[in-house]
DNA sequence: TAAAAAATGTTTAGATTTAAAATATATTGA
DNA sequence: TCAATATATTTTAAATCTAAACATTTTTTA
C-alpha cells in the first residue's frame, strides 16, 4: 500500500508560512510592550529595564547569584552583566560578595535600598503589565500561557 | 440590593500574575528564538539580525521606504536605522535616493545585489523559524497567532 | 509674507549587547 | 610538583539602541 502523500506527514509551505508569522507576531508583541514598559521606568524611576530585570532576578533570589548564574537566568551575555551590575553597585541598590572557597566568584546580592526600590518598582511593574494585557480574559491568558510554553520548550530543543 | 464581589467584575491578584507570567513567558519565547537565530544568521551569513531586519522591510516594500518610515516599520529608533543603513551602504546591499520634492528625506532601496542576497537570508531564515517552532500544529499556531494578535491589539490600545 | 511650528534626518551621549580575548583562580593528571 | 586544562569574571571591540540635541527643509499661521 502506498505512503500517504508527503503532505499530510511533513511541512508544506502554508505550514511554514504560519509559523513565521507567529515569530513575527512574537517579536510585534515583544517589541511593543518592551518600548512601553521601558518608557513608564524611565519616566516614573529613572531606570532602564536591563537594570530592573537584574533586580528582579535579585529577588527572586534572595541569597544572591553569582555573575555567571544571573546571566545565564538572564539569557544575556556574560559580560554583558558587568557593566549593569556596575552601575547598580554605584546606586548603591546590589553588593558584590565574595564566595568562601572560591576567589573567582562574586555573589551578587541586593542590599536593603535595593529590595526596598526593587518592591516599589515590581509593584507599578506588574500592574503594568496587568493593563497592557487587559484584553485577555483568564481563559485566553491560559491558553497563551500554554502554548507560549510549548513553543519556547519546541524552539530550546532544536538547537 | 447588594453588588456583587469585587473580585467577580474586576482583576484579582491572580489574574494580575498570570498575566505577568504571560509576558515573561513572550519575553524568554522571544530571546531564546532570537539568539538561535542571530547566531545562525552570523555564522551562515556573516550578518546581524538589525541588518536582516531592515533588509526585509525593503524588500517587502519594492518601492523604498523613507527612513522614518523604516524606522517606524521596525519599531526601532530613528537614530538607529542611521548606523544601520549606513553599514548596508557600505556593502553595496542598499542606497540612499532623493526624494524629488522634498529635499529632506531620503528614500531607501534595495540594489539588485541586496535583492539577491537577502533572498538567499530569507530562504534559510524561514526555514529555521519553521524548525524552531516545529513543535506546534497547524492548530497550535494558528490559536497562538490568534492570541499573540489579540494581545498586541490590547497592548497597543491601552498607552 | 515673515515668523512660528512641524517634519525629516543626522549626530551625540550614554547604556546595552554580543563575541572574543584577556585575566585570575581552581582542578587535574603526569 | 607543575604543567595543562577548566572555570569565573572582566575587558575589549564593534554594533545596536534610545533619547535628546541639532541642522535643514517644509508647512502653517498670524
Amino acid at each position: 500500500m502506498k505512503h500517504a502523500t508527503a503532505a499530510t506527514h511533513t511541512n508544506n509551505t502554508s505550514d511554514e508560512k504560519q509559523r513565521l508569522r507567529v515569530w513575527l507576531r512574537v517579536l510585534k508583541l515583544q517589541r511593543q510592550m518592551e518600548a512601553e514598559l521601558r518608557e513608564r521606568l524611565r519616566k516614573r524611576f529613572d531606570t532602564t529595564l536591563p537594570r530592573f530585570d537584574v533586580l528582579a532576578a535579585l529577588d527572586h533570589h534572595v541569597e544572591g547569584l553569582r555573575m555567571s548564574e544571573l546571566s545565564s537566568w538572564l539569557k544575556v551575555s556574560n559580560g554583558n552583566v558587568t557593566g549593569i551590575v556596575d552601575r547598580l553597585v554605584d546606586d548603591g541598590l546590589v553588593v558584590r560578595v565574595p564566595v568562601e572557597g572560591d576567589r573567582r566568584a562574586l555573589l551578587v546580592r541586593l542590599t536593603r535600598k535595593g529590595r526596598e526600590v526593587f518592591a516599589e518598582m515590581a509593584s507599578a511593574h506588574a500592574g503594568w503589565v496587568d493593563g497592557l494585557l487587559a484584553g485577555l480574559n483568564t481563559h485566553e491568558a491560559d491558553q497563551l500561557l500554554m502554548l507560549l510554553e510549548k513553543a519556547a520548550r519546541s524552539s530550546g530543543e532544536k538547537p
